[in-house]
DNA sequence: ATATTTTTTTAGATGTACCTAAACATTACT
DNA sequence: AGTAATGTTTAGGTACATCTAAAAAAATAT
């Protein structure tokens, strides 16, 4: 039985490797988990002992088959609870990370079962991402970032590359949703913003916001 | 921002009292918490200090009115979380303890205030144990061991006094829910134990099944 | 009222998950 | 290639929640 602490362990590191790729260093780790490069080196050689990562001295970790998998039922459990607070509880978008954070390390796989089921089996959650079924497989719909489309490119939003509080807010403020069609009006050179037309606006977004957003025909 | 554990040893010390009222000795509190004295004589140093109950040394402990507030919101999450499970998650009443027990501790007032609200205020949990309001008050019905009934009083069932799974099984098992009609018919003079018309059988139990089961007009 | 038993507390250890400071490896820069 | 900068690990330490064994206090029994 893995703690709290192992269990945020493996799914920074699945999120940092892109899904279990590349190898993940001990700096990316310490930022992402706001914790210090030793206190990672500490718990790393605790999880490599534990098999759930691959760890070799300076070179950085990865994560184990059984590791991954771990990782992907506390990310399935995190997204199921997201479509729960948002489509029964009221909750905005940007109000469910935190509680989220809690609620998916609750450890009984017959809640996650009937939470599945009461929720409809939902393919993604509120911010567009994908939710792993039972085996930890992942339907991924082809998506690109709205910052490498091409003037004149036309799209829907399916799904946010971050889930910060701050950012969602400014998107509901220029309502962009899920679902929300745009297009691609003009690229400004000088600095990589857009313009684009959002539902039936025409507005600016910079080269920041227009990476974190992603589109599909 | 208090631990699980130290949430545990308040919910604990506060069901040991009765509500608040006795002192709880360390051998109880060890008993109840599967711990060691010496584990509970170092936890109650540290909560006396953050003031959520009062220490004497040999003397027992009471909780303190912070303490006594804390443990019933906990109380109240345990139980508004065990009428989710049963309501909309298709739980039996005998499945719902362990899980409640982890849900217990999530921290969001949000959370707790919308999933409320979603249950429709619900008054009693699934054992018919009142649920706190966001103020700790509860609202308690006059009810009675049925153990202590005399032959021929009538009564509904409206709550167990013990959640153990095994125990709900039988209850299960011999047709006893909350709200089911039961009559005595007779006492057994030699062993307590009760004839009982429970709906519209007539059976026996132990006089340790009816001190566990409680019973209103 | 004294001795015995039970209960509670203290003392000293352990494992987890952190930390700082210092040492060591790797990479980047003239 | 040699040095500086960056990244990583080790060494040693802290707080938390637990433990065992022993000491101390309170309750019980003779």
């Amino acid at each position: 039985m893995l703690s709290f602490a192992e269990e945020n362990y493996l799914k920074a590191i699945y999120h940092l490797s892109e899904g279990g790729s590349e190898p993940v260093s001990t700096n990316s780790l310490a930022d992402n988990l706001e914790t210090k490069a030793a206190s990672v080196t500490d718990m790393i050689k605790k999880l490599a002992q534990k098999q759930v990562i691959d760890y070799k001295k300076y070179y950085g970790v990865n994560l184990s088959d059984s590791g991954k998998s771990v990782a992907l039922q506390i990310i399935r459990k995190h997204r199921l609870w997201e479509v729960f607070l948002v489509n029964n509880l009221e909750f905005k978008w940007d109000e469910v990370h935190e509680v989220a954070e809690q609620l998916e390390h609750i450890k009984s796989p017959l809640l996650i079962q009937r939470l599945d089921k009461f929720l409809g089996f939902p393919k993604y959650d509120p911010h567009g991402d994908p939710i792993p079924d039972e085996n930890g497989k992942l339907t991924t719909k082809p998506r690109t970032e709205l910052a490498l489309a091409k003037k004149g490119q036309q799209g829907v939003i399916v799904a946010v590359n971050d889930s910060n509080s701050a950012f969602l807010k400014y998107l509901d403020k220029i309502g962009a949703r899920i679902g929300t069609p745009v297009e691609v009006i003009d690229k400004v050179e000088f600095d990589g913003s857009l313009e684009i037309k959002l539902g039936e606006k025409v507005i600016f977004v910079s080269k920041e916001v227009s990476t974190n957003i992603l589109i599909s025909e």
